[in-house]
RNA sequence: CGCGGAGUAGAGCAGUGGUAGCUCAUCAGGCCCAUAACCUGGAGGUCGCAGCGUUCAAAUCCUGCCUCCGCAA
């Protein structure tokens, strides 16, 4: 659709990336390694991080420092975009950036704008596909490049990459996958759009699901679920923030369990298990073995150093 | 100065003034068809750092600092 049969080499254009956390800073960085000719980075502004409450750079901007690129943080990219104009980028990317894009931005470029996205689209449109694709028990999910248009994650599919979900994945790992699949999709199909050999696909509305960002009274674990749907959201909260739930009054983070079976019926919370052979508790259906947990105000540990430390918990409830 | 918890053997904890203890792990030996089970024995800590603080006596009280963690942002 573009330029047709006149070569025009992807790395020769001006590339404005838009991104903020960590798994869009691989990808940038892996464009940079690959002699992409990154103009700009725009990233959300640095926020303060930790118990301190140190500001600290986004991970792009590590990376676009490192490489010399020139690091555009607005507030509110919705009103502050002017600048972008004088820039004049071919292209823009985006991953992960983490606000709406205007479309007085997506007007900008000749080649339009694309976004990687962290699920195989229509599936799980939203801010956080990469978690609920864990929260659900998938087995497969994916990074979609796509066009993006004014309605969120809606616009044309123009190639994906799938990822194979393993049950020892948790969202630390999923998203390092994701990371590298997008990476590979940037190097493997960036070219073909450019060179109009993409058509891209609608997206099929019948198929559609949305996945909101995970508010904070989620990650307490919601013990009328079932034991897999427990799993799943232990998994999809690990390593950060981790999902928790209450003993003694006192915060229980679980990072790391086992879905033992997901059948059995008890009360829900009871802790069935707490000896070396394993630190068990009921759901109301099913029941899980916790591998790794962190009491409120200690460090992580694993689950025999924890009940090495705090004994007689067997018949105990969480809640 | 946002609130709070904690730093004691490799790990998890107890121990709020009087010669440092428990559980697990570890090592040696024993029992057993066998064992992550059980029994016996051993090794392993200047009790986060500093004050040459208070005291006849400090892990324990006081002062300052460092580090880790939960919450709030």
């Amino acid at each position: 659709m573009y330029n047709i049969g006149m070569a025009i080499n992807v790395k020769e254009l001006r590339i404005v990336f838009m991104g903020t956390p960590e798994i869009s800073a691989g990808l940038l960085r892996t464009l940079l390694d690959n002699k992409y000719n990154i103009v700009a980075v725009i990233a959300q502004p640095d926020k303060p991080v930790g118990r301190k409450g140190i500001l600290q750079k986004v991970p792009t901007k590590v990376v676009a420092e490192e490489f010399n690129v020139p690091v555009y943080q607005p507030v509110k990219i919705r009103k502050d975009y002017e600048f972008l104009e004088e820039i004049n980028p071919d292209l823009i990317l985006t991953f992960a950036y983490g606000q709406i894009v205007p479309e007085g931005v997506l007007n900008i470029p000749k080649y339009g704008c694309l976004n990687f996205h962290g699920s195989l689209l229509p599936k799980y449109r939203g801010a956080a596909p990469i978690q609920f694709s864990l929260i659900n028990n998938e087995k497969v999910t994916g990074v979609t490049l796509m066009e993006m248009i004014k309605e969120m994650d809606a616009g044309k599919m123009y190639a994906s990459k799938e990822v194979v979900i393993e049950d020892s994945d948790n969202s630390t790992s999923l998203f390092k996958k994701i990371e590298t699949a997008s990476c590979e999709l940037a190097l493997e199909k960036l070219q073909d759009y450019i060179d109009g050999k993409l058509p891209g696909e609608e997206q099929d509305v019948s198929k559609v699901t949305f996945c909101p960002t995970i508010k904070p009274e989620e990650e307490k674990i919601n013990l009328d679920l079932s034991a897999k749907e427990i799993w799943g959201w232990i998994r999809a909260l690990s390593d950060e923030p981790g999902a928790f739930l209450y003993l003694n009054n006192l915060k229980i983070k679980i990072f790391k369990a086992l879905l033992i079976d997901d059948n059995s019926t008890g009360q829900p919370g009871e802790i069935i298990k707490a000896d070396k052979s394993g630190f068990v508790f009921q759901t109301k259906c099913g029941c899980i073995s916790i591998l790794e947990l962190q009491k409120e105000g200690k460090s992580r540990m694993d689950y025999k150093s924890f009940l090495n430390g705090n004994q007689g918990l067997l018949g105990k409830k969480f809640n």
